[in-house]
RNA sequence: GGGCGAUUAGCUCAGUUGGUUAGAGCGCUCCCCUCACACGGGAGAGGUCAAAGGUUCAAGUCCUUUAUCGCCCACCA
């Protein structure tokens, strides 16, 4: 076994060959057979086309520890990879291409431009996969899924079929958003609201025929002026519409306006949904480019005028302005009106306006004929879910915005007029346009027989196959062992800017196919932000590229810095100096490990075998015994190590990946390697043989119970260090041994109480020798009074330790309390300690120092006594927190009345000396 | 227009159900290149918990108001 640990950790010449060892070895597969409990896991599918950026990371570090703990602690484990085809960002990057190269992909015809999807998935498809591989997540490869693989698109078809038949999928003309960028429709959701600085613009249209006379006035009026924020659609106007209350414009329902530059004539009608107060109280209406007019036109039966091309341009129903881009035809618009003096006044207007989550072009509300999803018949149960519990969310308070949406749910847009996804299940007739909605393309119209039928040239909305993705990915719809096994999944974790898109109607689709919920839980994690807390990303040049990182300071560090920052509910800011701190964290625990293989080479040299100190059979039996009983040093580190355990066990349990990794941090860097490795490197080159022994083996029975306990945070180093120590013959991995579950006989509040007197007492030592500026090389003598008997002992029996910690050169133990003089000496409720030393004290300073000690104790004393002496406070609080305040006001009674003696001696000396 | 969240040390952030002198990392100050680690060791300094009121024996934690910032949702042209 290679026993030789190179100086400095370097994260690159480990990770990739145990990343590779890992695949290789097949060593995550899962299987369906083995016993519960279940824990079972799918990924959220990244874009297949798409590269592991800095958001990737977090999701994937945060699943994979979660995996790893869940396999480590025996329960049957699948983490399933998958990519999803994005539909519109993968055309879109495709479509770019061919632009480039000169070519508009519409000439290319739809098969064609197919083809070129394909390829290009073929060649940059596998990028992110080969990352996840790189970074050694630990899934299932054998079960990755694509969520346009011929499986998956067996389960859309299935699901897509029995909505039609449920009548839960229906297609209707309907006023829905257009991308003239991406040119497809899109659902509301991909539809972002930014506010703009616009205007309102004022116009007058004439009224035809009979002209009216103002009701204020009585003034004759030859225009009726509307306010718009968007007078290019007015070539589309087939109403003005007015409230039925409105007195300003009673006398004019029913008449007309002349449409100005086209001099069409359309009606002035009264509808409730007017506001009076808006702009001037009439309202043009343009049923085929806005929501609200669309469904007033119903109402009122207009006429809908699209006035507008698939690429925002102007079409023939606008007459003179046909083929100008939208926006140009606004300023044309605005400057034939001024011209003609129908523009009456222009405004300045703050309005949100709808722009494609992709292109960020302006979205243009169109009428059209698209297919729909019936939600609410949905959202029903899949709210009830939530709210019984049987899907847990964190953290909660996304419940409340979960509940908000579903409450408010809206039919959903599924077709898109893209050629890159799953192409809609629906044939129509050419002789009578009969619909046929089937899992295979029928042979013949179902009502006439005719054999001239054409497809839906639509495809659906991305996320409607990744709707499906929990149950889908296992099999559904047929029966598959999988899907018993693994599902319902035990758990969810994405971010929640997803929240609605996916994690709403996966709860809705698999409620409604499966009849159960399809994961148990789901955690919402925070997003990583940059520095000005905007949402990272590499379009804007924001985002930091994981891979890069992952080379500059480990994967194991990246996965450390993000749990670590990984708080439930608070999104994190990633920098360099985090990024260092965790590299320097694995950087220790390298050196932890070099300085145990060093040291065991001089021992061995006595004769022992690194099999019979640090083998498996022996750590097991640890902790060891000298003379009768568990040195104290070693009873601390194994009860210190059990707290930790808990504590991650705890924290991992509720998605507190911070504080398993601060727990972590605390215990190997403070604990083991400050004061374990420190007390014990005496003993662990002891002559006396037995102490030696003991020394070395629980060193490596904490050692290696440590690694298991870091594995789910850093899977390379730990692996990397566990294979250096022996192990049961045919152990693969670390990753499939036991997560560390601390026996009882490892507990010891006794141990946790008297090294924590060694501790404070050491600390003080030092403390006294860097205020006096003592030489840290040059030993001191010093003494030593404590107040309790067990304490005593602890100290007697630890002279050495003390000595050689805080380099004491002679400990004298005093019997009763020490005199308070000078600044050589401290004390806290259990002991005082003074160093012998020629004092050259600053007395101005040590006496502020003290004072200002002293004022922190008088606050906490009076605090403390004002509560206990109060009658009402000892009727009501619990006796844990009364009877804690009492040993802690002892105890900082007598704290301040050394002090107060110390300070006293202080200017007594000075005095005298003067 | 609704809803949600934030405001704690110079910086970035923890602080679960109210409970004993509010924590971490980085940065800063002083000492140390001691034979695992200078990506290190030791000792420190640093906070009226955004403001004001309130509830309570007890408030960083609960309530109200205000200020500043952020996010989500929303068909006022």
């Amino acid at each position: 076994m290679a026993r030789e640990i190179p100086k400095g950790y370097e994260p690159q010449e480990i990770e990739l060959k145990w990343a590779e060892y890992w695949v290789e070895q097949a060593l995550f597969r899962a299987d369906a057979d083995a016993p519960p409990p279940i824990f079972s896991i799918v990924i959220p599918p990244p874009n297949v086309t798409g590269s592991l950026h800095i958001g990737h990371m977090l999701d994937h570090t945060e699943i994979d520890i979660l995996t790893r703990w869940h396999r480590m602690r025996g329960f049957n484990t699948l983490y399933l990879p998958g990519t999803d085809h994005a539909g519109i960002s993968t055309q879109r990057v495709v479509v770019r291409q061919l632009a480039d190269q000169g070519i508009d992909y519409r000439t290319l015809g739809r098969e064609e431009f197919e083809k070129r999807v394909w390829k290009w998935k073929e060649e940059s498809g596998g990028t992110i996969t080969e990352q996840m591989r790189q970074i050694g997540e630990s899934c299932d490869w054998s079960r990755e899924k694509f969520t346009l693989s011929p499986e998956m698109s067996r389960a859309v078809r299935e699901a897509f079929v029995r909505l039609y038949e449920e009548k839960l999928i229906y297609r209707a003309h309907y006023l829905t958003n257009w991308c003239p960028v991406c040119l497809t429709v899109l659902s509301d959701l991909e539809v972002v609201h930014e506010e703009r600085r616009g205007n309102l613009w004022h116009i007058r249209y004439p009224l035809a025929g009979a002209e009216g006379k103002s009701a204020q006035t009585g003034e004759p009026r030859k225009y009726l002026v509307v306010a718009t924020t968007r007078p290019e659609t007015m070539l589309g106007d087939t109403a003005v519409a007015v409230h039925p209350a409105d007195e300003r414009y009673k006398d004019l329902i029913g008449k007309n306006v002349a449409l100005p530059l086209t001099g069409r004539t359309i009606p002035i009608i009264a509808d409730e949904m007017v506001d009076r107060e808006f702009g001037t109280g009439a309202v043009k209406i343009t049923p085929a480019h806005d929501p609200n007019d669309f469904e007033l036109g119903r109402r009122h039966h207009l006429l809908e005028i699209d006035v507008m091309t698939d690429d925002g341009k102007m079409n023939a129903a606008a007459g003179v302005y046909a083929g100008l881009e939208r926006f140009e035809a606004r300023k044309k618009i605005v400057e034939d009106l001024k011209e003609l003096g129908l523009l009456e006044k222009v405004t300045e207007h703050t309005h949100a306006v709808g722009l494609c989550e992709r292109s960020r072009t302006i979205v243009e509300p169109r009428a059209s004929t698209q297919w729909f999803c019936k939600m609410k018949t949905l959202a029903e149960p899949a709210m009830a879910a939530v709210e019984r519990g049987a899907i847990r969310m964190v953290p909660d308070n996304r419940r409340e915005e979960y509940f908000n949406w579903m409450r408010n749910i809206r039919d959903w847009t599924l077709s898109r007029q893209l050629w890159w996804g799953h192409r809609i299940p629906a044939w129509y007739c050419a002789e009578n346009g009969h619909v046929t909605v089937a899992r295979e393309a029928p042979a013949a119209c179902g009502t006439c027989g005719s054999r001239n039928l054409t497809q839906d040239p639509d495809v659906l909305d991305t996320w409607f196959s990744s709707g499906l993705w929990p149950f889908s990915t296992l099999g559904w719809p047929a029966e598959t062992k999988d899907l018993k096994t693994y599902y319902p999944t035990s758990l969810l974790i994405t971010g929640y800017d997803i929240l609605f898109f996916w994690v709403a109607r996966m709860i809705m689709l698999g409620m409604h196919f499966t009849g159960e919920v399809p994961f148990r839980a789901v955690y919402l994690h925070s997003l990583v932000r940059t520095g000005g807390g905007e949402k990272m990303s590499k379009s804007k040049g924001t985002g930091l590229d994981p891979v890069v990182l992952n080379q500059q300071y480990g994967t194991d560090a990246m996965r450390f810095c993000l749990a670590s920052m990984a708080a439930p509910g608070t999104d994190i800011v990633l920098s360099d100096d985090r990024l260092a701190g965790a590299r320097n964290f694995a950087n220790k625990i390298w050196n932890a490990a070099r300085f145990l293989f060093l040291n065991l080479e001089k021992f061995e040299q006595g004769g022992a075998t690194l099999e019979e100190l640090a083998g498996p059979e022996v750590r097991a039996q640890a902790p060891y015994l000298l003379n009768g009983v568990v040195p104290l040093s070693d009873a601390w580190i194994f009860a210190r190590l059990t707290a930790a355990i808990e504590q991650v066990n705890e924290a991992l349990a509720n998605y507190r990946f911070h504080d398993a990794a601060q727990c972590i941090y605390q215990f190997f860097w403070g604990d083991f390697c400050d004061w374990y490795i420190e007390w014990i490197k005496p003993d662990l080159q002891s002559a006396h043989r037995d102490r030696a022994f003991v020394a070395w083996r629980n060193l490596f029975a904490v050692f290696e119970a440590a690694l298991r306990l870091l594995h789910p945070l850093m899977p390379f180093l730990t692996e990397e260090l566990w294979h250096r120590l022996p192990q049961k013959p045919g152990a693969k991995s670390i990753a499939l041994e036991r997560f560390p579950e601390a026996p009882d006989r490892w507990r010891s509040p006794s141990a946790l109480a008297e090294f924590g007197l060694l501790q404070a007492l050491i600390t003080a030592v030092r403390n006294i020798r860097a205020e006096m500026k003592i030489d840290s090389k040059k030993k001191v003598a010093a003494e030593v009074f404590v107040v309790d008997k067990i304490a005593g002992t602890t100290v007697e029996s630890n002279r050495d330790g003390i000595m050689r910690l805080g380099m004491v050169s002679d400990l004298k133990i005093s019997d009763k309390p020490l005199p308070q003089s000078g600044a050589a000496v401290r004390s806290t409720a259990r002991f005082d300690v003074r160093i012998d030393y020629t004092e050259t004290v600053d007395v101005a300073a040590e006496s502020a120092k003290i004072t200002k000690e002293l004022e922190g104790l008088r606050k906490a004393i009076g605090s403390k006594e004002r509560q206990l002496g109060d009658d009402i406070f000892r009727s009501r609080a619990p006796e844990k927190i009364i009877r804690g305040l009492e040993i802690t006001l002892a105890e900082q009674r007598i704290e301040m009345q050394k002090l107060a003696e110390r300070f006293e001696q202080l200017n007594q000396d000075t005095h005298n000396s003067r």
